[in-house]
DNA sequence: GTCATATTGACAGCATGATGTCAATATGTA
DNA sequence: TACATATTGACATCATGCTGTCAATATGAC
């Protein structure tokens, strides 16, 4: 009967569980966007950005490791390029196909955006560590996150990296 | 230095929570999305039938109480009026701004989707224990999932309830 | 009772995700 | 080589969040 017992408790834990890792996804959101709106950037432009500033990749390889659609990130690269944050460079595997490269700007943007949000993460640390939590709960947490994401793949859904 | 040292770790842990807690959330999104389109409702839908299943709530309330801007569940409210599954009923204390009461056919549809996320928790947290998530771990995620909403609040970034 | 202020719904428009379809282009196989 | 299949970008369209503005309506201070 232990067991039985112990997966009830934890069953109702899920929901829970759904409604704070929205609410906290839901805040994350707003303040990466708060974040990019400094720069005059977006968070989907700044992923973009980001998947980008390797180089020699296409929108579709763009997609695939975002985990948009592939017409989603079609259309921000898009706009990046015309905003001159980046440019097609043509793609000798694929003449219909380019590769999505950063301009100097785009590079200078993302530098930025990834300073503003180190200064943020410190931030947010304090935050977090004057409102009781410690680094081995948060290892913990991370950890539970990570094992959930594992389980939702199994059931086939796709998560986002 | 020992709190240093402890800091600095603990910072470099936020950017792992972020891209943790997104990746989750969207999976979620997905499956929510997946138990809501089997009853040809959507998320949206779902949470406004909930939030609305109470009575005597009017769309700007419902909106404060979900977290999104009036606008959004009016659209959303507007869409399950017109489908039969809500109705708006007058307000006496406010001639311009009626309660929107759930239909007979919505409430079914409510009660169709409570039941079936009820089975997806139970196959979730089945998942969860298979991947090695104990109660004890999922509790302390909870807590600290919490505590950073918490902190988020205090750094002004609303979340939703 | 009056009047400034806040709230509300209607409407228009934007951002960013999704999907579906089509033609152009690679790719792999017979 | 030839052809079936998959991939890609372009384009249209939808879903659902947001914002801003306006007029109607409550509400509260005086």
């Amino acid at each position: 009967m232990q067991k039985k017992v112990k997966t009830r408790g934890f069953a109702e834990l899920i929901p829970l569980l759904v409604a704070d890792v929205y609410q906290l996804a839901g805040a994350f959101r707003q303040w990466g966007d708060g974040i990019a709106g400094e720069v005059g950037q977006t968070q989907a432009r700044w992923q973009v950005l980001s998947a980008a500033s390797v180089g020699g990749r296409t929108v579709a390889q763009l997609a695939r490791r975002l985990g948009y659609a592939r017409q989603s990130v079609q259309r921000t690269a898009d706009l990046l390029v015309t905003d001159g944050l980046a440019k097609y460079a043509s793609n000798m595997d694929h003449r219909k196909s380019p590769h999505l490269e950063l301009t100097q700007h785009g590079d200078d943007a993302l530098k930025t955006l990834t300073a503003a949000a180190g200064q943020e993460h410190k931030k947010l640390a304090a935050a977090a560590s004057a409102a009781g939590v410690n680094t081995t709960e948060l290892q913990t947490a991370l950890d539970v996150i990570r094992q959930m994401c594992a389980a939702m793949e199994t059931k086939g859904f796709a998560t986002r990296p």
